[in-house]
DNA sequence: CCTGTTAATGACCGAAAAGTCATTAACAGT
DNA sequence: ACTGTTAATGACTTTTCGGTCATTAACAGG
């Protein structure tokens, strides 16, 4: 038993990184707060997943308030530009249109893992007005834009009726919203493929329920 | 300045009021967990909004989670039964049937005070799945329901057509949600009448986007 | 009025977690 | 190799807040 070194005593190959750590503890905190929110993080926790000790956190941010902002503000991406460039180029109908950006907003968010901003922005946005304006304006803004110009385009081409749903565009995403808020709810009592939500998504946006009397199908 | 009593003096008129306190503790709770999160929420405040002292919330609840879940199983209220008498028993169309449910879901929410729980669900429900559970079995089970016993009336009827939508009824729904999400996050920068939701809301879910071809309005 | 019961109080306790800081050691420059 | 700088550590202090309990006083019944 002799110089006996178990996996438990294994000291600290203590490493020097700092431009690395920063960009670490954000994605630690990110995923703790996502999971636990705000109060019910704890900074330990967030230092463990980092691969740090808390007071190397310190050094970085100067409260968990500021590795909050930090942490949420460094993801604040404008994930409509993509849907930006498509509306303002694509050559087809508008029908087709938006079956081709309702799925790559669905892409973004779940596969692309931006749901977990939207987790933290509507699980905390009340309590941290800074942070919620920031992403009003970054995000919700510029998506309302971006769905007002692929309503716009399908009006003037007649391809959209004008309607209570045209004056308030936003609504169109709406059950994307609540998909998000099923799966971090619902879902493990009623498990529903993100798939699912789409297609009914799409076919609500269209089409709603009502039936048509005309026989113009292509 | 004999006799002196201040307002910052007054003692304490001390009631004793058995039977009153816990509806009292339970709406100051409500409030308190609804605007702050259940482990921002400081009994301290709960205490102070019920106007008793933070020991007294310990006679009738034994923990901050015995009150939390209290205060929520006292409100789930089955409120989709309003909308399944109205869905049983409606006499004209379908469409006039979700131009007056839809109303009603919302003044339920809004106006009743409804959404105060939902916001709660959406906020702390991920954290608290014996809470998440109950409430998807006693109103989101339910209300899946009823929103599919409208559906299959209009399809049966012939007024609604048959499509992904109307496999995942519960989409229909979804701006009503969105609507909730925004006026807790975003109201406050750019404040959206209750009304255009639900004017947009209607319009989406009856007719999408798509304009018509038939001239057969009604 | 007296008096027993118990609702209500508020001072207190202890755990947990935020935040601090003296010490240590990784690395860069010479 | 030597050495000064500072990233990183971990033990420490402080604060916050859930929970307890001995004491007080409101009310009911005799």
């Amino acid at each position: 038993m002799t110089e006996r070194e178990s996996a438990a005593d294994t000291p600290k190959p203590r490493r020097r990184r700092k431009d690395a750590r920063p960009g670490e503890i954000i994605e630690a905190g990110l995923q703790e707060f996502a999971e636990n929110g705000f109060a019910a993080t704890r900074l330990e926790d967030v230092a463990k997943r980092a691969g740090v000790v808390k007071g190397t956190i310190y050094r970085y941010f100067s409260s968990k308030e500021e590795l909050f902002e930090a942490a949420l503000a460094s993801r604040i991406t404008p994930f409509f530009d993509d849907v930006a460039g498509l509306v303002a180029a694509y050559p087809g109908s508008s029908e087709e249109l938006v079956r081709t950006a309702l799925p790559r907003i669905y892409k973004a968010l779940f596969e692309d893992g931006l749901h977990v901003m939207m987790r933290i922005i509507i699980t905390e946005g009340g309590r941290f007005p800074a942070i919620a304006e920031l992403y009003h304006q970054r995000v919700i803004s510029r998506g309302q834009e971006v769905i007002a110009a692929l309503v716009r385009r399908g009006v003037e081409r007649g391809e959209f009726r004008r309607s209570a749903l045209t004056d308030l565009p936003i609504v169109i995403v709406a059950p994307a919203v609540m998909t998000i808020v099923w799966k971090m709810t619902f879902d493990r009592f009623e498990p529903i493929e993100t798939r699912r939500f789409l297609d009914a998504h799409v076919d609500m946006v269209l089409e709603g329920l009502l039936a048509r009397d005309d026989k113009t199908k292509t």
